[in-house]
RNA sequence: GCGGACAUGGCGGAAUUGGCAGACGCGCCAGACUUAGAAUCUGGUUCUUUGGAGUGGGGGUUCAAGUCCCCCUGUCCGCACCA
């Protein structure tokens, strides 16, 4: 062994070693452990060290389950389907498939530094027909299953991607991808039923030990609300619209309706002197920008000219319509208060519709309400619920309405059906056929998959149509039920699609006759720990969760949640922003392990900041770690060969050390993992220099403790240590509570809480024996009246004194 | 607008959950080694008028508050006319 820590030639022999002997051993009765990273999209860019946290923090995890005894699953793969090789093949000319295998080719040279212990036989990628096969086979199960429909209205239009977009990849009116404003398009796509799910996706967040903001922030997306359904016939007709309202407390307040311009019956009710204006209004509001009409706070509204008729007091009141009603939420129609909600309040003061107050604070009516009052309180104005709270009101009305039979309880929710079809190239085709005859009929699931085929040009139009659309050979086909001409959907799915289901394709990647075997799902799945970031908190992670629900109602899984356990990691910053090329401002992980070698580079990310907040890199930092290194390589390498019995210092040195790297490895806080590592090796280093030499056992100790963030140089101390079998065959080693005591312990003294003298105190000693020692080590800045003693036992020694 | 998280030295951060604030690391300063530098090692490093003060600001509970309660300020994040 030389003196010099040479990183270089330890990693480089160990990777070696690895590679032919992998140190995670499969086909054992061990229980499993399946830790998860989200698999990347394999950008032309590579990696930044920034990747590299959440697979390090992974692998940590990984192999240190793997001491603990399990058989660990951490697989890897690509999730290789969407814009970039698309948009780089419209540039270039070159195959998305072409692009796209030299990217992973790249990118997998640079996870394999990491030297998580990944599974490569177990490697999956998304646009490999054997796995969009099954992607493609689930769909044609939820077609059948009655989960995909085909519906037109208007949906959110990516006018730079030119490809509509789901709600979730629309928030804030910007396309999720590229930034761009959302427009509405009225268009004709394929959906799929994810609000068949909405409850149970709801309520069965709280099976799962998910951070409690990702779960919020799902619940928040359902958006379950309660309410009620009420019918307000129209004057003079045979017609009724019906109103969705949170709040049937208020519907003696209600004095006018609003419809949302698309609302179907507007071209009933409207009457001829209010037509044309309505017409204009309706176009307008089709044409705005998403955008606009959700920022463009100013109400508008046209009146129909029509009336609705308030079920419980008959009175008259006028139907508007405006764009501040949504057509897709609720019933398309509300009914409105303004005297207690505040965009009533507004749209009531601009045009100057009667404001009738309903609930007051005190049951008296306010002399002129200058806002809505959106509190509850006691019911005014309210013929029979009168003097009742406001809140009892909620359930008592809605009861009076079933019982008269002019509406009824229910709930709504916010989360929409997920639009599921895309009008670009790098996709997986929808394995559907459009019979004239038979109409719509999935490809027979023997004929799967459907091959995505060759294009002249990638381009993506404007009217809506994917580029597959334009090869006939490909569109036109056979009716697989009557064998007639037919012509296949040209759609393809979104990049979701196939990341939705992959965790349970690790299990059994090479299966040709299921997506995964009964068997290899029992033993491996559900995910144990996932870890990723958090933007796909509503977005990959609800639509996971959508498919499990639904192959597990179909019997393909026998869980119901995908993930058992999630963590996010916090992005890594350089200048406080995020690595992007754009910026220069990327950190290469490639240049950080050349220069301080990978265990260095594990140590680091982790040592950063706590897992789960950003981190701003630091260029320095990573000396910190690589000096660590370099002294547990001297320590081991001068103590080798000074083997003696442990002395008792030693020996407590080592049990903390094992007591602590344990507690927090479990609580994840893996940044005072590592400070720890720093803390504890030094009073390991200082107990050997006491003693004049160590016990093999500790050095061996701190070997196994290390191996999980510095595997290469753990597996070299331990081969120094004289052990031909690999340091991931130990066993985690344990703590003895005893070992952990002291003798005796260091206790503050305060007066009044200020700390003004320290002594050392056998660790048993009473009350009484500490207070007399106190007492003797303040000596003369003891004075006063002594009011109160307080002691808490190794901690610290209070004397309350009066002057 | 609504909801959530956070605020600690020059910097990243720690604090056994109410018990000695600043662990560990970066940076900086001094010293050792060296012809010199780099590297390495050792020591120091919250401020300070040496009495104290101090965890964004103000108040409160307590023997004791970074930690609990109330008010305010700031930063970040999520949702955004969901009736």
């Amino acid at each position: 062994m030389s003196t010099k820590y040479n990183y270089k030639e330890i990693e480089k022999k160990w990777r070696a070693i690895w590679e032919k002997d992998p140190v995670n051993p499969t086909n054992t009765d061990k229980p499993k452990y399946y830790c998860l990273d989200m698999f990347p999209y394999p950008s032309g860019n590579g990696l930044h060290v920034g990747h590299w946290r959440g697979y390090v923090l992974s692998d940590v995890v990984s192999r240190y389950k793997l001491l603990q005894g399990y058989e660990i699953l951490h697989p890897m793969g690509w999730d290789a389907f969407g814009l970039p090789a698309e948009n780089y093949a419209i540039k270039t000319g070159t195959h998305p498939s072409v692009s796209t295998e030299n990217s992973i080719r790249n990118i997998k040279r640079q996870v394999n530094e990491i030297a998580a212990i990944y599974d490569w036989d177990r490697e999956v990628n998304t646009t490999d027909p054997a796995y969009y096969k099954w992607t493609q086979w689930i769909f044609v199960q939820m077609f059948k299953n009655g989960l995909a429909y085909e519906k037109e209205m208007p949906l959110n239009w990516c006018p730079n991607c030119k490809c509509v977009l789901a709600n979730e990849e629309a928030t804030n009116g910007v396309c999720d991808r590229c930034g761009s404003q959302v427009t509405k398009k009225n268009l004709r796509q394929w959906m799929l039923k994810i609000t068949h799910y909405a409850e149970r996706l709801l309520n069965d967040l709280q099976k799962l030990d998910w951070p409690e903001k990702v779960k919020k922030m799902q619940s928040d997306w359902i958006g379950k609300s309660y309410g009620a359904e009420i019918d307000f016939p129209v004057d003079g007709t045979d017609k009724a619209i019906k109103v969705y309202t949170t709040r049937p407390d208020t519907l003696y307040g209600a004095t006018f309706m609003v419809l949302a311009p698309e609302h179907e019956l507007i071209k009933d009710i409207t009457t001829p002197e209010y037509k044309e204006q309505m017409d204009k209004y309706i176009y307008e509001a089709s044409t705005k920008s998403n955008v606009s009409r959700m920022t463009d706070k100013e109400k508008t509204g046209v009146f129909t000219g029509a009336y609705g008729i308030n079920p419980l007091n008959g009175a008259k009141t006028p139907i508007w319509v405006s764009d501040y009603v949504l057509a897709d939420y609720g019933t398309g129609a509300i009914m409105c208060v303004p005297a207690h909600d505040d965009r009533d309040f507004e749209f009531a003061k601009k045009f100057d519709l009667p404001i009738i107050q309903v609930i007051s604070k005190d049951g008296k009516e306010s002399e002129e309400l200058t806002e809505a009052y959106t509190e509850p309180g006691i019911m005014i104005n309210s013929g029979e619920f009168n003097g009742m709270k406001s809140e009892d009101a909620k359930a008592k009305v809605p009861d009076y309405m079933e019982e008269k039979g002019f509406g009824k309880k229910t709930v709504n929710y916010k989360l929409r059906d997920w639009v599921f079809s895309r009008q670009r190239y790098w996709g997986e085709p929808i394995p559907l056929i459009h019979c004239e005859k038979c109409g719509i009929v999935p490809v027979p699931e023997e004929e799967l998959p459907v091959i995505l085929p060759n294009v002249e040009s990638y381009k993506p139009t404007d009217t809506g149509e994917s580029p597959l659309a334009a090869i006939d050979e490909w569109v036109n086909t056979t009716c697989p039920c009557c064998g007639g001409p037919a012509k296949r959907e040209t759609n393809t799915m979104p990049q979701w699609a196939g990341s939705s289901w992959y965790f349970l394709r690790y299990c059994d990647n090479h299966n040709d006759k299921e997506l995964a075997s009964k068997e290899a799902l029992k033993k491996w799945a559900p995910v144990d720990m996932y870890v990723g970031g958090i933007e796909h908190a509503v977005l990959h992670l609800l639509y996971a969760r959508f498919y499990t629900k639904f192959l597990y109602d179909i019997g393909v899984v026998d869980f119901d949640e995908p993930f058992t356990r999630l963590f996010n990691q916090g992005m890594i910053t350089k200048d406080g922003a995020k690595m992007s090329k754009n910026k220069g401002n990327v950190v290469s992980p490639d240049e950080m392990v050349e220069n301080y070698g990978c265990d260095s580079l594990r140590m680091y990310e982790l040592f950063i900041g706590p897992p789960e907040l950003d981190s701003e890199w630091d260029d320095n930092g990573i000396d910190g770690v690589y000096r660590y290194l370099n002294k547990v390589w001297k320590f081991v390498d001068e103590y080798k060969d000074k083997i003696i019995e442990p002395t008792k210092e030693i020996e407590q040195a080592k049990h903390k050390m094992i007591y602590e790297i344990t507690t927090r490895l479990e609580a994840l806080t893996l940044n005072t993992v590592i400070s720890g590592f720093m803390e504890f090796t030094n009073k390991l280093v200082a107990a050997a220099k006491n003693a004049g030499g160590i016990d093999k056992d500790s050095l061996e100790t701190l070997a196994i403790l290390l191996c999980p963030f510095a595997p290469h140089i753990a597996e070299e101390i331990w081969q120094v240590l004289g052990h031909d079998e690999s340091v991931f065959k130990q066993t985690w080693p344990k703590y003895d509570k005893e070992k952990l005591k002291e003798d005796t312990i260091n206790v503050a003294v305060q007066i009044n809480g200020k700390v003004k003298a320290n002594i050392d105190v056998s660790a048993d000693a009473d009350k009484d024996t500490v207070l007399a020692a106190a007492k003797e080590a303040l000596g003369s800045k003891l004075s006063g009246t002594i009011v109160k003693e307080i002691y808490v036992p190794g901690r610290i020694c209070n004397i309350v004194v009066r002057p």
